[in-house]
DNA sequence: GTGAAAGCGCTAACAT
DNA sequence: ATGTTAGCGCTTTCAC
């Protein structure tokens, strides 16, 4: 079943039958309306490897650092619903936390022929991403960066780590623990949301006459588990946790369930990404929302007017956090 | 940069170079090394699409129900360990729970040229699976059937459900309920995993001697909200609930709190999945374990024996569920 | 063991 | 407006 099929049966040539595939210019409605008929009547599919071989593939890749991350669905909601009514297939890679595994990722992307990349919060330098996007359109979500090679979609970390701050030391809070996902990439530490999270997080202590306390780990529940214990065992304990992501939250929730300690009665808690599992009733945690949906719709959007126009100038779409407020912040005792 | 340029830097002809490629047989050892020398210089990159017009793309598509549900990236990363050390790349669909986005999805995965599929639970008709099947390898996750077009891999969902009546109706509970993913088409009744869940419910109630209470919603968090309400409106209320997913338990843990319940003292909840978020401390989720990477190292190694031999006779991997007790569940007051 | 050449299904010059 | 045809990069007979 080939567009040679196609032809031959609509009784006209495989170029009518291909421009009328890609709705390109050149063709009468009668013949359209022919060549519609005989892929219908045929069940004739275009093969997307032939394709690619002379262009388009009609595939957009997204990669993203972690597939439990109960965030990153809403941004690929907001991609695949953008998406939906254009000729484009998203794919998903499984999800990569390191540089090595994401230069694998997006050369398996490339080597498909795939026709732009979304790249959600990637590790890689900035070198390499530049290398990437000048071979195949790129967009890039939550890298606080300008490049000339490819589009940026953020969210404003620095606001979105002040949010809380403020929101605890409102609250009467003065020693307020930061759990970040640990970067020791100079490079990164200005880029990386989760650095330009805990950066933010400094600015607003410092601003606020607090001293900072930040521990290290991943955001991941088993990082969040892990970073509460580690907080848990210090001589003296915070009276508040400023959790970099929800998932971390959900893990130290564990750590604090598992010490005996109630939230907020003993220890406020607070998270970030606002996702569905904060606001699960037992739960109720207090988070920052950043409208991963509309991130998702932006970074779609740019990516399709960088594929129609790959030499049009970059652009760097920054959308503002909101804080939404649950039951795992109170006032000190 | 393309092969003839490889096999021109190494002195030898492009067949002697798709061989190295490939490991294929015929190729000296001194042939090799000049080849896989000239590769590391050049930084070639075979191109899947070229190859794929030819024969292999040497990529998996995966398919699964919903993205939000954290049991699914179990399955997953047992596929992904299985392939890593193979040439394969997986490539994910995005989530699709209807037959309509389910046919677009496959057929965009055949269109390009993938050269084996992973379906997880999906719904589409035996008959659409099979034609799938005899285009591509394919194996069928979730599915209680025996096909000779596709092999599947399957959890005991009757004794994973009879597994959490039984530990209920042990406990002293004679009112269980049973929160499960609609279901109507008559075909996927005897095949769907949660109508096979459901319908082990059914059974293990009646070998009680217990009469079956059924809500129907559908498994997310959302749906579990929906249907605990219902159940709650109602005059008599059960003394336990058992939710066809632990995300479906996440949201009946939201509607019991905001109706002021207390679990397990009010009611007693059980999920199913056993996925991290059961196991968090705050929510410590009674549920039934299905070992998830096994399911996918399982369904990753009958898609490579399938993919290098299409006519070895389908086989039926089932694998046995087991009950994680925690501290949802108690006896009734 | 090695190489020349045909062709996979499609698109895009180019010719009509 | 429509058709002819040369490749895209690779694999694979089939000679040697």
């Amino acid at each position: 079943m080939t567009i040679v099929d196609v032809a031959r049966h609509a009784g006209v040539s495989t170029t009518a039958a291909s421009k009328v595939l890609r709705n390109a210019y050149g063709a009468s409605p009668a013949m359209r309306e022919k060549v519609q008929r005989a892929i219908e009547e045929l069940g004739y599919r275009p093969y997307a490897a032939a394709r690619g071989l002379r262009g388009q593939t009609y595939t957009i890749g997204v990669m993203l650092p972690d597939i439990r991350n109960p965030f990153f669905p809403e941004i690929l909601d907001g991609l695949t619903d953008t998406l939906r009514d254009t000729d484009y297939h998203v794919l998903l890679g499984p999800s990569c936390d390191n540089e090595k595994d994401e230069g694998k990722l997006t050369d398996a992307m490339v080597d498909r022929g795939m026709d732009g990349l979304v790249l959600i919060a990637p590790v890689m330098s900035q070198v390499r991403l530049e290398r990437l996007a000048n071979t195949v359109p790129t967009v890039v979500v939550g890298r606080h960066t300008r490049s000339a090679c490819y589009d940026t979609v953020t969210d404003d970390d620095t606001t979105g780590a002040a949010l809380v701050v403020d929101h605890l030391a409102d609250l009467g809070h003065r020693h307020i623990a930061h759990i970040e996902h640990h970067e020791t990439d100079p490079a990164r530490l200005a880029e990386m949301p989760n650095a330009v999270r805990a950066d933010g997080y400094r600015k607003a202590m410092q601003a606020r006459g607090l001293p900072p306390d930040i521990v290290s780990t991943t955001y991941t529940q088993e990082g969040g588990y892990l970073g509460t214990r580690q907080i848990l065992a210090r001589p003296n304990r915070p009276t508040a946790i400023f959790a970099g992501a929800d998932i971390v939250a959900m893990g130290a929730l564990t750590a604090l369930s598992e010490a005996g300690l109630s939230v907020p009665g003993d220890i406020s808690l607070a998270g970030y990404d606002n996702t569905s599992f904060a606001a699960l009733g037992p739960i109720s945690l207090t988070s920052v929302d950043q409208a991963g949906h509309h991130i998702g719709t932006a970074a779609a959007r740019l990516l399709l007017e960088r594929i129609a126009d790959r030499s049009r100038p970059t652009a760097q779409i920054k959308l503002s956090p909101t804080l939404v407020p649950r039951r795992t912040t109170a006032s000190p005792r």
